[in-house]
RNA sequence: GCGGAAGUAGCUCAUUUGGUAGAGCGAUAGCCUUCCAAGCUAUAGGUGGCCAGUUCGAGCCUGGUCUUCCGCUCCA
């Protein structure tokens, strides 16, 4: 993969510098794949999470939101086939340094045997692997000899058990203490709020259920800056449809959230749907929409067609019954009755929501002067909409009573969106600094304000200026951003 | 987690074989300035990632550790 790792170190260097992501507890050398967000990060990404919001719920007849807490009943890990399937034994080669997952290197090892000796060698690692005989499995790869395919060597260290949820402790008395895990996704917080959203809600099938929320996951490496972390957030929706409706369902987001992506500004070119060949367990269906990064095409959101796989689940361990009543008439006139619905998953990486704008929005431009010099700038071309801050107001000198009138705009427009005021420096180095932190619109009061009541606008984007009346900066402001 | 590389001021870097750290930019305060960074003055800011060891003496040598980057690996 062609890594233009230049640029990348410039984009984490630049959100550093201008107060967007620092790593967290810096102060003490920082902890790994964990991050803060900053002044101007933190306000981008709530607008981020906004503008998804308003989108899936509020304009959305059937969709509502909830906000479900991260620590949930252990049984709900159980159900969800997590505590099964989100741990891996994994093995080391100590000749090539290469790790293996454990079903992985025996799987493969298998399919090179004869139908019967591999299908009863499947077998046997599937029994070991329920029982947690990490020790059985090293003896099974042993015994076979299963060589790694770089070293040729069976020199293997012992199987280890790689947990990807974390867990803490519920209650203070530590011998009662009950083990309870930090979600490593937030879906399940909506599938066990099915009946609950749905009865009070007197919700009616096809409906979603929205929600933005942290979750967890003790990778084992955690890279490329935001893009994988240890915390992140995810902003998810499931679509709760009748049995056999799914591709119907699975198509309409497909197309509905690509379109989400491209009308934030993202350009459809460095956007592509990935299908994933090998489906998880739960799902009928899967796609990705995939950003193209720096390091390469990555994923952005998920869409799954989960089926009725954690409804039935979550059915089966807690002993409640979870169907929807279907009213509607089919086609041959009978009401489609009791069922358990299907579910359309939209999963989607705030975090990486937020790197991918910025990866967009960073630029570094030079050019030539009049006088054949050249002039540069680095500016984050963050559409307004979502830019974290909106105007800056600048006085162009900080006398003659410029400051006075500036204070009074800035007092009539922060009420509607975030303002930034400054009066040190040149003009020139101001509008520099809003550049660097992605400020879409600069007006500037000068000494004809005072005789005309019009002042200067300066856009971002191509650094064009007008002259508007000092009374149209709200409502001119109010339009570029809605 | 394994292998490789790196870590000096907010940023970019310097400090020629070990002799107790400097510059530019930036920041802050003030002056000057009527529209695209680079006019003047002053000030702040570093226990050289952290902890040990060797040495009379360590930013520099050794070990450990933390973090970052690259490769492997993993990714519901």
């Amino acid at each position: 993969m062609a890594i233009e790792s230049n640029n990348f170190q410039e984009l984490i260097s630049h959100c550093k510098e201008y107060g967007y992501i620092f790593q967290s507890s810096e102060l003490y050398d920082g902890l790994s794949a964990v991050y803060d967000y900053g002044q101007n990060g933190s306000q981008l990404k709530k607008n981020l999470r906004d503008v998804w919001w308003k989108s899936m719920t509020q304009l959305q007849e059937n969709i509502v939101g909830i906000d479900a807490a991260i620590f949930m009943h252990p049984t709900t890990w159980k159900a969800s086939g997590h505590i099964d399937n989100f741990s891996d034994p994994m093995i080391d080669n100590k000749d090539s340094n290469k790790r293996y997952r454990v079903d992985h290197l025996i799987e493969n090892f298998a399919e090179t045997l004869e139908k019967n000796a591999g299908e009863s060698m499947i077998a046997e690692m599937e029994k070991l692997l329920t029982s947690d005989d990490l020790a059985g499995l090293k003896k099974l790869i042993e015994d076979n000899k299963i060589k790694c395919a770089i070293s040729k060597t069976g020199n293997w260290t012992d199987v280890r058990q790689f947990n990807l949820m974390f867990s803490t402790e519920i209650g203070s008395v530590a011998e009662e203490a009950d083990t309870i895990y930090l979600r490593p996704e937030t879906a399940q917080g909506i599938f066990v709020n099915f009946l609950n959203v749905q009865k009070t809600g007197r919700m009616k099938i096809p409906f979603g259920i929205a929600q933005t929320g942290k979750a967890f996951r003790n990778e084992i490496v955690a890279r490329q800056f935001i893009f994988r972390m240890r915390e992140f957030e995810q902003m998810e929706m499931q679509f709760f449809i009748r049995p056999g409706t799914q591709m119907k369902w699975y198509e309409h987001w497909k197309k509905e959230r690509m379109n989400w992506h491209t009308s934030l500004g993202i350009p459809a070119d460095k956007l592509r749907f990935h299908d994933h060949v090998k489906l998880a367990h739960y799902a009928d269906a899967a796609v990705d929409i995939e950003y193209e990064f720096q390091f390469g095409w990555k994923e952005l959101e998920g869409i799954h067609s989960r089926t009725d796989f954690d409804l039935k689940q979550h059915q089966e361990y807690s002993k409640r019954k979870i169907q929807y009543f279907d009213n509607d008439l089919d086609e041959g006139g009978k009401a489609y009755g009791n069922y358990t619905p299907y579910v359309v998953e939209t999963s989607v990486g705030l975090d990486r929501l937020f790197l991918t704008v910025m990866s967009q929005a960073f630029v570094n431009e030079k050019w030539l002067k009049e006088d054949g010099t050249e002039d540069s700038r680095v500016v984050l071309k963050i559409p307004a909409a979502i830019a974290p801050t909106k105007l800056a107001i600048l006085p162009l000198i900080k006398k003659d009573g410029l400051p006075e009138i500036a204070k009074v705009l800035m007092k009539d427009c922060m009420n509607s969106f975030q303002c930034f005021y400054e009066e040190k420096d040149a003009i020139g180095k101001r509008y520099r600094r809003m550049d660097a932190i992605g400020t879409p619109f600069c007006v500037t009061i000068d000494h004809q304000t005072k005789e005309d009541n019009t002042v200067t606008i300066r856009y971002r984007d191509d650094m064009k200026q007008e002259r508007i009346l000092l009374s149209e900066v709200k409502n001119k402001i109010m339009e570029k951003i809605n």
